[in-house]
DNA sequence: AATGTTTGTTACTATTATAGTAATTTAATG
DNA sequence: CATTAAATTACTATAATAGTAACAAACATT
């Protein structure tokens, strides 16, 4: 054991890194003091961390307003995160060969703490295209989520139920604590999740979790997602267990392989 | 003017970087040893920093070997500096449209130091499909970069010349540094550069730049490429400069607005 | 199985970088 | 022009990092 694990990890790091995390899609500008308030650093340890990411080419400032934005170097190293993930590269065949053969709607995503990181996703036109954020919180009212839930460590579980604050998000979505946790258990002994309309109104899903065979822990799931005027529960239940269960296997052995 | 500007610099952040930008497609894996290499840190700092980027989820350390790659929040945070890229929004329905409406290869790149970022493409199924790297230094032989280099100031260009050390790409590539010169002077005047065969064999480009108007400088540029096989390089100047010319206007007004 | 070799991890400080307060400048607003 | 807010700089105690060196674990070789 190491005597003080703390000598091991630079907050500096981790600091400059959360700074450079408050920018994307959704969040394309911000100011100084926003930064600051957002991560907690004071204004001149905020200053210091933006002045070197600009320097860098991390970030760029304004010259009128002095906001921040995104520079050449974040895009140039998200398109290396991004493309250089070997998970991503690996999935995205796998879920491009089920779509071509069976033409449905197929989401993947990795579990980071209770997040899920949305990973690669293929949707058939019959779906109403809805935009999905990359991380989800919901993971008692998605099929993703559920069979993750199904497949923690007790702890875990316990940890993640003591924390949870469920929210109607549909008329379907189930809130009462211990009905969530019913449907957990039921989710484990099936061996696949349900999502009726809970998440979004009008879409059904199934889910399977993605294993790492090895260390016998849950790294992520898929799912398949069909609209509810088009298809039963009973129909997808009937037609589409094998396929998804087929999927997931093969999204376990990367992961396995992997060693996520 | 700060007395000590470099206390408003944070070398660890850099360094920390520094590590990360080590991995992606080209180089999903990689060591402890060579990452202390790879960057010039001492081992225990690179193993403080490995291990900070591990914790946070940047990286991944494989159970057997001790190996590492990008984590999830490298991929998220990947995701969300590429798509969070304001000039990369702005770029690609500029470049869709001329696309489409033309029906003719696209390139754009920014100009990052003396190197090509690239930003967006679109490619015809005509041009021999070829995969492009993300940063390129090949200016003097490319239709972005000649422009770009006619385009920068005296003292920068007399800077990117003493460093320049051509390579023969293809058999057209000019070599000779007063060719070069000669070639980059005569882009000067004509306002849009021409690379004739000289980067990849059998095909022709031709470039104009993205400026920032407001500073005068320039950020970037764009290019068309065309099969030699079906374009000569006359007929491209005469059907396609217009064309080059509005798609960098356009382009120009973006970055101008986005003070690149 | 014993050996040497490489790679990864930990202990231990001197040194340096960072945090934080407070002052100052710059810009924005009425 | 006054007022307020935001960004930048000066300064220094404190905490974090760099770097050396020792140690452990994994790997290859004989």
């Amino acid at each position: 054991m190491t005597k003080n694990p703390n000598q091991y990890f630079s907050k500096t790091l981790e600091k400059g890194l959360s700074v450079l995390s408050l920018f994307g899609r959704e969040h394309p500008s911000r100011s100084l003091t926003e930064i600051s308030i957002l991560t907690g650093i004071n204004k001149t340890s905020t200053y210091r961390l933006v002045n070197t990411l600009v320097q860098l080419g991390y970030l760029r400032k304004s010259v009128n307003d002095k906001s921040l934005r995104l520079g050449p170097k974040a895009f140039l190293m998200g398109h290396e995160c991004f493309h250089g993930f070997d998970i991503y590269q690996g999935i995205k065949p796998i879920i491009d060969k089920t779509f071509f053969e069976h033409h449905i709607s197929i989401d993947s995503a990795l579990i980071d703490g209770f997040k899920l990181i949305s990973l690669y996703r293929r949707e058939m036109p019959n779906l109403v295209s809805f935009h999905l954020p990359l991380i989800m919180d919901e993971l008692y009212a998605r099929a993703m989520g559920k069979i993750i839930l199904a497949n923690l460590a007790k702890a875990d579980l316990d940890q993640y139920f003591s924390i949870l604050k469920p929210v109607k998000l549909t008329p379907d979505t189930l809130v009462d604590l211990d009905e969530i946790k019913a449907d957990i258990q039921e989710t484990k002994t099936r061996g696949y999740s349900i999502n009726n309309k809970e998440y979004i109104p009008g879409i059904i899903s199934i889910g399977a979790p993605m294993m790492n065979y090895q260390t016998r822990t849950v790294a992520g799931a898929v799912s398949l997602d069909f609209p509810a005027r088009e298809y039963s529960l009973a129909a997808i239940e009937r037609q589409y267990i094998a396929i998804l269960l087929k999927l997931a296997s093969e999204a376990s052995e990367l992961i396995t392989t992997a060693g996520i």
